[in-house]
DNA sequence: TCTGGGGTCCTAGGACCC
DNA sequence: TCTGGGGTCCTAGGACCC
């Protein structure tokens, strides 16, 4: 028999902190987003405290500090290599491997005569725990909508020990009977109210409601989701990568900006970023957009959120060339008087770069630009981020975002490995 | 005071063409 | 200048994911 599993780290980043700093066991432990901002991992003593996914950091002050909860900016150098190990051992389990996110993959499983699936899940996560460290949560179905649910019964219900088959059908019914219908992969808070407002609660009635009501009320997706539930697979396992269709760098801003030049800088270097990330796939852009917004959370305060989008011709993947359009952008976004608290740029039209026909003419002036960007890259990933920076910057400046406790990236620089004093 | 970032997919509507 | 259906392409916006 042929399954889908799907394999989940337990509270990521937590458990990344906690490999390396062991004294962060059984201590309630919660990791912030950028900008020290919102929670975006919780151990299970923090979730126990009712601190929920998502929140801001200062709504939950008092809980913190009541507990005593250790709280951590986020080191995504660090959780970016411990995946990149995990996924490393899953390529060694499973012939196929469809990397989902960055604690996350869906892979294949085949039972044999030695083997069940189950047996199959069991020893993956015990693999992965002896190999990299990181507790994980497997959930085994014939789609990946029915592992999501296998998985999340895996990880809250104590007696399973990390692993849950769904495959057999007389256990369908009962579990999707007991899953609310908000938990399932694919429905988020807008379509869970609309959908309990149609007496749709359970995983079991989506599985059951009337595909036409699905098709009108949830498009093509919803049918999609409920046929998953049915256990007809409509989600096949993405082993290659797809190539990307955009890449994004965006911030909000660790104060609000009000000039031109300092929302200037900031967009420099966004795009110094978004740049890096193009030509590390070695694909060039066809179209820029940037975007600037002001504080929603500000109700009191004028409020504008626009973008513009750019053509890039011809495809570019040169920093100073798109920074180039950038500004032009923002020159007709821009409005005096606004308090700005986020921007970003977004590259899209990706096309390998050796697709794209050189004109003979630029074809040496596109090389050597092509050498110098290559030489920045190397620098900046041999020596840390905008090292050497391209265009117009300022190093410092309101809009830079707060990291006030991140833990060193202990695996991926020399000069932050783990120090043992004995 | 403080409120993340980076993605994908789908649909509706407008512009344009035949 | 208006009439109309059908097709494509593009963009904005909405919904979702982790």
């Amino acid at each position: 028999m042929k399954a889908i599993a799907i394999v989940d780290a337990n509270n990521f980043y937590v458990s990344c902190e906690r490999l390396f700093n062991p004294r962060l066991r059984d201590q309630a432990t919660v990791v912030l987003s950028n900008n020290d901002g919102c929670i975006v991992s919780r151990s299970n003593e923090a979730k126990e405290m009712k601190i929920s996914m998502g929140v801001p950091l200062f709504q939950v002050s008092k809980i913190i500090e009541q507990n005593g909860v250790h709280v951590l900016s986020s080191n995504y150098e660090l959780y970016g290599d411990m995946s990149h190990r995990m996924m490393e051992v899953l390529e060694t389990c499973s012939p196929e491997v469809e990397r989902y996110s960055i604690d996350e993959a869906f892979i294949s499983l085949e039972a044999d005569d030695s083997q069940g699936v189950e047996e199959l899940g069991r020893a993956i996560r015990a693999k992965i725990h002896r190999h990299v460290g990181i507790p994980v949560s497997i959930g085994i179905a014939a789609t990946k909508t029915l592992a999501k649910v296998a998985g999340h019964h895996a990880k809250v219900l104590p007696g399973l020990d990390g692993v849950f088959d769904l495959t057999p059908a007389s256990i369908q019914v009962p579990v999707l009977r007991n899953t609310p219908v908000e938990e399932v992969w694919g429905i988020g808070w807008r379509w869970a109210r609309k959908l309990k407002t149609a007496g749709i609660l359970t995983a079991f009635d989506l599985r059951e409601a009337r595909e036409s009501w699905i098709r009108s009320n949830m498009s093509i997706v919803g049918l999609r989701l409920a046929r998953e539930l049915r256990g007809i697979p409509c989600h096949t396992l993405n082993t290659c990568p797809v190539p990307r269709r955009a890449i994004n760098s965006t911030r909000s801003f660790g104060q609000m900006v009000d000039s031109k030049d300092e929302l200037k800088a900031a967009v420099a270097s966004f795009v110094a970023r978004a740049a890096e990330k193009l030509r590390r796939e070695k694909m060039v852009a066809g179209a820029i957009t940037v975007f600037v917004r002001t504080n929603k959370f500000h109700e009191d305060e004028e409020q504008f959120s626009g973008s513009v989008t750019l053509q890039l011709a011809p495809m570019t993947c040169i920093t100073n060339e798109i920074q180039e359009i950038a500004f032009k952008a923002l020159d007709s976004l821009f409005r005096q008087g606004l308090r700005y608290k986020k921007a970003g740029v977004m590259l899209t039209g990706l096309v390998p770069a050796n697709l794209i026909p050189q004109p003979l003419w630029e074809a040496e002036k596109s090389e050597r630009l092509r050498a110098v960007m290559g030489k920045v890259d190397r620098l900046n990933q041999r020596f840390g981020r905008e090292t050497v920076q391209c265009g117009q910057f300022h190093s410092e400046g309101k809009w830079r975002m707060k990291l006030d406790s991140r833990s060193p990236r202990y695996t991926t620089r020399w000069d932050e490995l783990l120090k043992v004093v004995c």
